[in-house]
DNA sequence: TTGGTATACTTGATTACACAACGATCCTAC
DNA sequence: GTAGGATCGTTGTGTAATCAAGTATACCAA
């Protein structure tokens, strides 16, 4: 609404970012609340698991999923508690660098993110597919990824502690 | 990462949504330490104070409000606190609806919401418009109007029965 | 009038993060 | 070796949000 009553006024750039955090926070109060039923997990839960079944023997260090996730290294080591507390993942140490703690799935855990995939995926699709065509969704992506923070990826550290994002947020 | 390690199995709504998710939590980040520097406020303050300075006489209903900046109702009660305590909205009462109680922004308010927006809204701009051209900004808005919640913000459906109670609720 | 239901807002308890500070470990370069 | 600095993970603390339940007002229909 305010994009169309004042719309002459409303910079392009703020109507992007209120939609696309209306759309972020919708669709995660819904998509929580259905893996909530499905598994009693949350969506960063949800995306750690789907690391962590992708990744070589079900594993990865808690700072690379960190960073996938797109959470601090702080809420992982909270959010893993919770998924260590279910029986999830695990915890296993590293024999070669004894700072590295890996989180590893257990067969709980895979049955459980399964169980939650089967669900959640298909509602997702079909959230997508309701409003979009093939070549407007591979496009929503690659725009997407223009964005910061978008591309999280699980092998750059020292990216990810940027307060800002070549924003060059100094003075206005 | 996920993206490109396993690109057939993922399917593009889910990376759609990772992305998504990522770059808010990027972007929330960086605009909340961004604003909190400017003003000491949130970037869902910012929100709010943006929707008040736009509506008739610096006031909106709470519910509106919360519907408006996508919280829910005790959020709202929860965030204007804050506001109220700084001195930047105070509450007044609605005469024809004693439940109503109107969110008004203060001259203190106006200021700091000034003062944040030009920070703010330039660093959104530019963040935007290093990225994308007009035409792609146009054209990523318009697909983030087509997900859910993101148009939050007009008159809940069928809540506005009431003819004006000074703030006209702007339809859609 | 009365009783039922819807709406507006607040409050208590809880959750899910964030940030900052810390100990432990690793990696260099002397 | 060893000192300085980076990295990994945890912990303390703070905060912004949630939900569920409660209060108060408004509307409607018998």
């Amino acid at each position: 609404m305010i994009d169309q009553v004042n719309a002459a006024a409303v910079p392009e750039a703020l109507i992007a970012f209120v939609r696309l955090a209306n759309a972020h926070a919708a669709m995660q109060r819904a998509f929580n609340q259905e893996l909530q039923a499905a598994g009693g997990i949350t969506v960063t839960d949800f995306e750690v698991l789907r690391r962590l079944v992708d990744a070589d023997g079900g594993r990865m260090r808690r700072v690379d999923l960190a960073y996938a996730a797109g959470v601090t290294a702080s809420g992982m080591t909270r959010l893993l508690e919770g998924l260590e507390r279910g029986g999830l993942v695990m915890k296993a140490h590293c024999t070669e660098d004894h700072r590295v703690t890996y989180a590893v799935i257990t067969d709980t855990g895979r049955q459980v993110f399964e169980c939650a995939a089967r669900t959640h995926l298909e509602s997702l699709r079909s959230l997508f597919e309701e409003r979009f065509t093939e070549g407007e969704i591979t496009q929503l992506i690659g725009f997407l990824g223009r964005l910061p923070g978008a591309e999280e990826s699980c092998a750059c550290p020292g990216i990810h502690e940027q307060p800002a994002f070549g924003v060059a947020p100094e003075r206005a």
